[in-house]
DNA sequence: GATGAATGAGTCTTCATTCAT
DNA sequence: AATGAATGAAGACTCATTCAT
């Protein structure tokens, strides 16, 4: 019979991962101290470890829910129907990843750089990573052969390539909108439509 | 000893550069101790500190020197007359980083996830990279006019947004081979390349 | 461990100040590591640096608070009524500074050198240290205009000349006593009644 | 048959002295790092070890110069026949020392207090200063005796206790004036001659 | 003799984690 | 269950001294 019941333990549990989170993109992953966190959630240190066991347990944690939200919000724009064009998908995917990083504090940008970096140290990050990324990636998979199908690519097309080249300018855009600066979704839009209408290497 | 001659400093220097190198794509930057490199390198604790003043120093140094040996190795594919295709590019660029990758023990693509993300909190570094990669998407900038130039992409294209696109594509390569893996430079050539003759949202 | 009491704070407190005044005595200030203050103190690292957050910190603190110790026994000595005579009153300073130096494993007149050694370096610690010695050299003015009023000692003289005197002798006690030895209180007290009654020079 | 003549040898040592004292009385004897005082010096690192073997044989030989000069300055004035009269010899004593301190970046009030610090570990140190006081002592005792045999002091006086007295007065100088401020030497003289008129305690 | 690069033991300080109360 | 004081093993960096050239 918990002396809490399981709201409280799952509210709790979300004001220490948004701790972190502010924390984490605020000083980086390993700059931020249990103790940076612990005041920040407003709990005991005592309390924060019953959540979390260690450290890396929260990193992980905070990742990993970072990369559920974010796949409720992709999950949409794959399943529309009609499918969007290339164009537009990868525009759509770009402005939500901005529009996720809009929460008070938080900019997912950052957050995925870190966890990249994070994740070729860490197995567990990795592997859930890796899952992430691979299962979006089957998506985009399922977009290609509905372009196939539309006739919006070429018969002939792998789908398998384009959905590699749709991720990589989905992850590309992450890391240049935080680090270069001066991109918007549509830049991506704009340039990949020019691309589209592109005369093939002779 | 009475002083040394440049050429065996430039040597120690560079003794203690691929030493952080291997560490710290071994282990992560932070993981990595200053014990850790000073180990690595043969030196004594004193020796290296007396070629780099901080860790930090180290870390800089270490990545500025990835990215000028990289911007040395992409500059020629950027110069070719013809001017590569976008596909044929961007191809070659990620073969590039690869190949740069391929020197014993060394993944450029690693430790550019870790750059990307100490950069969030170093200004020092995040400056030398907004640099690289500004001078980098200029260039792509001046392939892009040579492209319109050339008729291949449309007389109306806003080469700046073909720029972004191409530097997302291989930044989100460099992300995808890393993480995800599963990809190599002839997916995205073909998937470019696809998606280069698709028809474009009416 | 919940909430520490105030008085048991306050007893770690000392027990740390304790242990920091028996080595920076027997070590000097510098030659002590704050290992040694560690060990001395029974405690660990964490919890000595929980108290003091940084060795100089701890300096300041053991210094000062000798400093006010001492000004507790000094104060009496200024409000006695009648005034002490001058000579009396070195003499009891003195005897002051010894016996407060009697505590065990606690020379004030070694830690005194130390300070004043520090002072030179730390603003912090010279600026406490001016405020003392200032605040007691009034005090001795007070008693040179009580000496004046009770025509102890000339209409016409200066009581800040006279406080600057005794304050010369009772800081040039504390050097000698602890570099050259073989003074005692009462040696300053004969020796200034000696020259109480000289003939002035002509 | 040395490589450079004994003048030469000389001069180098007292260059490196003179660094040593500006560095000393800048930084503090711990804080000055050998580095600092090779570098002050213009000398190499090897030259310098070969002059002074260690750094507290630096520090020693520093300080026991500073003294040995100090007691030039003193000697005459001990001298002085007819002897000066007590407050007079205190402020030609307090002048000196402040005439010595005006030589450029060199105060000797400033260093005398680190050096009285530093003696308190080390054991040389200590041996030669107690030697220097104990002999400037004995010098007052002569001057205590002439001031008896003029007159000037009781019959019965104890010469022991008078220097005693005027030794604490003078070095109590040096610490009232470096860390305390506003004292001159004429304060102590106006003080002393005041006090020298006093009514004794009944 | 002179040089100054190299050495490496030793310092201060931090911080993830525990556990007595 | 909750608290937060205490732990102590690292970690980054310094600096007196040496010795190969």
């Amino acid at each position: 019979m918990p002396k809490i019941s399981d709201e409280k333990r799952a509210a709790r549990r979300l004001q220490i991962l948004n701790a972190a989170w502010t924390c984490f993109q605020r000083e980086g992953l390993h700059a931020t101290t249990m103790d940076d966190i612990i005041r920040a959630s407003g709990l005991s240190a005592g309390a924060v470890y019953s959540y979390f066991k260690t450290k890396d347990d929260l990193i992980v944690a905070a990742l990993t829910t970072s990369l559920s939200e974010l796949s409720g919000l992709l999950r949409p724009l794959l399943a529309r129907d009609p499918p969007l064009a290339p164009d537009e998908l990868v525009r759509e995917i770009a402005a939500a990843v901005e529009g996720f990083s809009q929460r008070d504090g938080f900019d997912l940008k950052r957050v995925a750089l870190l966890g990249w970096s994070e994740a070729q140290r860490n197995e567990r990050l990795r592997a859930t990573m890796q899952d992430f990324y691979l299962g979006f990636r089957q998506g985009l998979v399922e977009a290609a052969k509905a372009w196939r199908r539309g006739g919006r690519i070429a018969r002939a097309a792998d789908p398998e390539d384009v959905a590699k080249t749709v991720l990589s300018l989905v992850l590309g855009y992450v890391v240049q909108a935080a680090i270069v600066g001066d991109v918007e979704p549509d830049s991506l839009k704009r340039g990949l439509r020019t691309l589209t209408g592109a005369r093939a290497a002779s």
